[in-house]
DNA sequence: TAGGTCAAGCCGCGGC
DNA sequence: GCCGCGGCTTGACCTA
């Protein structure tokens, strides 16, 4: 236990050697002298769980590398296959990045994976997955919309087809039945909490070309 | 212990 | 050819 691979310093029985102290050190000099997009409204999101520390500009020593896989010898094939788990300030820095931008050039890459003590490859894996995982939820309220939708011109049928029966037999040419579809719905994520809000489809409303300030407005508006 | 979660590997595709 | 991405999958870990 406690390769210490390349980690910041832990508790207990995890150890990071003097050289990774002071490499953190730097990293988190060479972070906050970025212009990195990145986190830019840590001001006023103080109560959001966020374990990294501003003043350090990374994760705190304390809070790194749960993780037993990760480091330096990443590549060295004889390492345990031991699950890495990023602790909560590493997923937190994570999402607060992805609510920015759900993609990421390489030099923001580089810079995020440096302040969380993580290789670039770890946090370009994370973005993919959470990106996939955005997509799955996004299907799954699609679907369940769509199956709502679906009932309810069933219903519809139902009922115009017993009203049709019920009718004196007059033989009247029919006029075509329409009904009145749903408006398209416009499905999106909130970034704080996660649910997904259900925005009208006005065609004249900007949300059907909403821009990342419009949702941000909408997602004030509901409930969490 | 079964099922869920999630980091990570692999492969194919498209853009450059 | 390289790179980034999505899709699919695997395997470690967690939890009810």
């Amino acid at each position: 236990m406690g390769l210490g691979l390349g980690l910041s310093i832990g508790v207990g029985d995890e150890y990071v050697p003097k050289r990774d102290q002071q490499k953190n050190k730097r990293v988190a000099e060479f972070c906050l002298d970025l212009a990195l997009p990145l986190c830019l409204e840590q001001e006023g999101k103080e109560g959001m769980n966020s374990e990294y520390s501003k003043a350090e500009g990374s994760i705190s020593s304390s809070e790194t590398c749960k993780f037993r896989d990760c480091g330096d010898d990443m590549e060295n094939k004889n390492s345990s296959n031991k699950k890495l788990r990023l602790t909560a300030g590493q997923t937190s820095l994570l999402e607060d990045s992805f609510n920015l931008s759900s993609t990421l050039n390489k030099a923001q890459k580089e810079a995020l994976a440096e302040r969380l003590n993580l290789r670039p490859r770890q946090v370009e894996v994370w973005f993919q997955n959470r990106r996939a995982r955005t997509k799955l939820k996004q299907t799954e309220v699609d679907y369940a919309f769509l199956k709502k939708c679906c009932e309810s011109l069933s219903d519809e049928n139902r009922r115009l087809k017993k009203e049709l029966q019920e009718l004196p037999s007059v033989k009247v040419k029919q006029p075509p039945v329409y009904i009145q579809l749903p408006k398209a719905t416009t499905l999106a994520m909130c970034p704080s909490c996660e649910k997904f809000v259900q925005f009208g489809g006005d065609p004249d409303d900007d949300d059907t070309n909403k821009t990342t300030a419009s949702i941000a407005n909408k997602y004030q508006g509901h409930k969490h």
